[in-house]
DNA sequence: ACATCCCGCCACCGT
DNA sequence: ACGGTGGCGGGATGT
């Protein structure tokens, strides 16, 4: 696959600063979910998927944890799973809601959930049938309430499910679709989902973890960062599954794409090490990437912003949609097309650092802005006390 | 300075 | 044994 540990890669692009943005989890969420969301596609292998969009293994493992507990995913296999697309959404969320109320979640956090109390720790995990399959849901680590006293000391063996990102993402979930409260601050999720931290060093750890789900469920527009209203904490909001698309489900659904910036599918090339090094020059061998890159082949959005609000339709991307879905705009019952990826994936190799794209970001995020304004000043017409972010949210 | 969170080491775990 | 999984937290990047 991909140039799995680093080296080879700087080589091809270089200048590209390298860019915590173009490679979050979020966006590579989204490319993910626009590269499967079409037709066709059953079953997703990860090498595959890790591959087409230019990912290590890793990150994929990340994307599809959280999908699945949201229901978009299945797995089947060891290296694959099953592509159970949108739709299965508003299901998966009414088990976890079900199943939250049945432990009791309703009241926010603290639940002696009836079966496996002991959270964790020690021994007792060993049988850890407590979360057998149903979902497993109650523990997080130390939800502990109050009473039981969670060694944190001890890890034992852990049972890596109770700490696991999907059982993680369950339990995240169904803070919202328990309870009344669409906005939760960070801090609170964190305690909440994590027991208190007597330990800041594990806090820190859950938080990290926190921000990766985020950063997933947000590119399904399931939740939105924004603000506590009074304090500035920053907060998550549910927003709930608003049928996307699909196949043109017919509903409405806005798009508000939280993060989006980046500038195409893949993030080959770059590590972190700002050094860069650059080096580069010769050193590729098979691992090198076609340098051009042209344009067209990214699906840009700027039409989209320019469409303003009818939107609708579709699953859009914004411009880092994966490069295979080719100019989703036009028609959008597209779907059709493309399915031969091994070509598509041949004849475009996919990078992240993209002048161009940048350029075309540049003027995407233009026409975006101007999109709020008139929608937000349209708004204003019917008073309305809501901030941007609500008014976006039905502005359609 | 503090909030985010990418990255990849390496312990687990299924086969 | 081995390779797929994925917890975890160092430390870089963003604000």
């Amino acid at each position: 696959m991909p140039l799995s540990s680093g080296e080879a890669p700087e080589s091809s692009c270089h200048h590209a600063p390298y860019s915590r943005k173009q490679k979050s989890l979020g966006l590579l969420c989204s490319n993910f979910l626009s590269f499967y969301d079409r037709g066709g596609v059953e079953i997703i292998g990860l090498d595959d998927a890790a591959s087409k969009l230019g990912v290590e293994r890793r990150r994929i493992y990340d994307v599809v944890n959280v999908l699945e507990s949201v229901g978009v995913l299945a797995r089947k296999a060891k290296n694959k799973y099953t592509w159970k697309g949108f739709a299965a959404i508003p299901k998966a969320l009414q088990e976890l809601k079900e199943d939250g109320l049945r432990e009791n979640l309703s009241s926010f956090g603290k639940q002696q959930s009836s079966n496996c109390e002991k959270v964790s720790d020690y021994e007792n995990d060993y049988e850890d049938e407590c979360d057998s399959n149903p979902n497993t849901g109650s523990q997080n680590d130390n939800s502990i309430p109050s009473g039981i006293v969670k060694s944190t000391a001890a890890p034992r063996y852990d049972n890596r499910k109770e700490k696991s990102l999907g059982l993680l993402t369950r339990n995240f979930v169904k803070l919202f679709v328990c309870s009344k409260a669409d906005l939760i601050s960070l801090d609170e999720a964190a305690k909440l989902l994590f027991g208190d931290a007597h330990n800041l060093s594990i806090m820190r750890t859950k938080v990290r973890r926190l921000y990766d789900i985020a950063n997933v469920l947000s590119s399904l527009e399931l939740i939105e960062k924004t603000h506590t209203a009074e304090a500035r904490k920053p907060a998550f909001k549910w927003l709930g599954w608003r049928g996307k698309p699909e196949s043109g489900s017919g509903d409405a659904l806005t798009e508000s794409r939280k993060r989006k910036f980046g500038a195409d599918v893949t993030n080959i090339c770059f590590k972190r090490s700002q050094v860069d090094s650059s080096a580069d020059g010769d050193r590729n061998d098979n691992l090198k990437l076609p340098n051009q890159i042209k344009v067209e082949n990214v699906v840009t959005m700027a039409d989209r912003s320019t469409s303003g609000q009818d939107s609708s339709k579709s699953y859009h991307f914004g411009p880092f949609a994966p490069v295979t879905v080719a100019k989703v705009g036009g028609s959008d019952n597209k779907v059709t097309q493309t399915h031969d990826w091994d070509s598509l994936e041949s004849t475009y190799r996919p990078r992240y650092h993209n002048e161009a794209l940048r350029e075309l970001f540049a003027h995407y995020m233009e026409a975006w802005k101007s999109w709020c304004t008139e929608v937000l000043a349209r708004k204003q017409y019917k008073s309305s006390d809501a901030s941007p972010l609500c008014i976006l949210m039905d502005s359609k």
